[in-house]
DNA sequence: TATAAACCTGACTAAAATAGTCAAGTATCA
DNA sequence: TGATACTTGACTATTTTAGTCAGGTTTATA
């Protein structure tokens, strides 16, 4: 059970983002720079983010891009979904909800797994953008 | 972000054979039947559980495996942990606690990571194999 | 004591997912 | 008109997963 760097290098450019685009857009290779992640992975990152209007593109000599919404209004949830980042714990869930492949006597933890991805998804309901920035700044030194 | 299936059989397994060993161990032939696991599968997963002292075995006909502890002293993360289920939210956990590769400027996240871990594996500390049997007895119909 | 049931171990492998790279653009500002 | 930066899609090496397979050993019981 791990996360795949793309949901994290999302998170971690999409904080960088957020600590500067107070006046000018942030281009891709800036944050590459400091967030060591290649320029073209995070380009792969972007197009989704966009699409998904996370964030805005300018495009140009000083172009790069702008956070969408607020940071506060941008919550975990939206981005790993961005970015395909999914919580699956089973298998059985396209099936018929109560059969699970058939066999009723199959799932017997059905439930737990239920819960585990509740839970989780609990908490990327919760965080938002704002919040890692705010943690971030409090723990500078 | 997923659960394997290894992690998955181990409790569902465990689960089954927590519902039968009241009197006689439980062979992995009767387990792999009734939850659909292949019984080679099985043997490699209760290896392991022997192995952390999760299940004990009886050997020889009418052998089988039985519970080492009681069925509420065995959390999902003895199990998770006997299985090498781990959650893994970032690479830079084995280096310098601070560093994270050296560069302090590049875990912006990294205490989010952390806070996911814990929240995870909170859950997973929790949960009981007693828990499990119990709603599952529940929900019967 | 033979034999079958069941445990035990380790090596092997096909398939899928991941983590990127690479190439070839297009748009826009200075 | 050139430099900068976004845009897109195809491609690929590596790793992980989810098992299978083969060849054992142990022990209850007939």
């Amino acid at each position: 059970m791990k996360l795949t760097s793309k949901g994290r290098y999302a998170v971690m450019a999409l904080v960088d983002l957020a600590r500067f685009d107070n006046i000018n857009p942030v281009s891709l290779r800036d944050i590459s720079l400091r967030q060591g992640i290649s320029l073209d992975y995070l380009e792969q990152i972007f197009s989704k983010l966009r699409k998904k209007e996370i964030v805005q593109s300018v495009r140009g000599t000083q172009g790069g891009y702008v956070l969408n919404r607020k940071a506060k209004d941008i919550k975990l949830t939206n981005i790993f979904d961005a970015v395909d980042e999914k919580v699956k714990t089973v298998q059985c869930k396209k099936e018929s909800k109560k059969g699970c492949n058939g066999k009723s006597t199959k799932c017997l933890t059905h439930n737990l797994w239920d819960e585990l991805e509740n839970h989780i998804n609990n908490f990327f309901k919760e965080k938002s953008l704002e919040d890692l920035v705010k943690d971030n700044s409090e723990r500078r030194l």
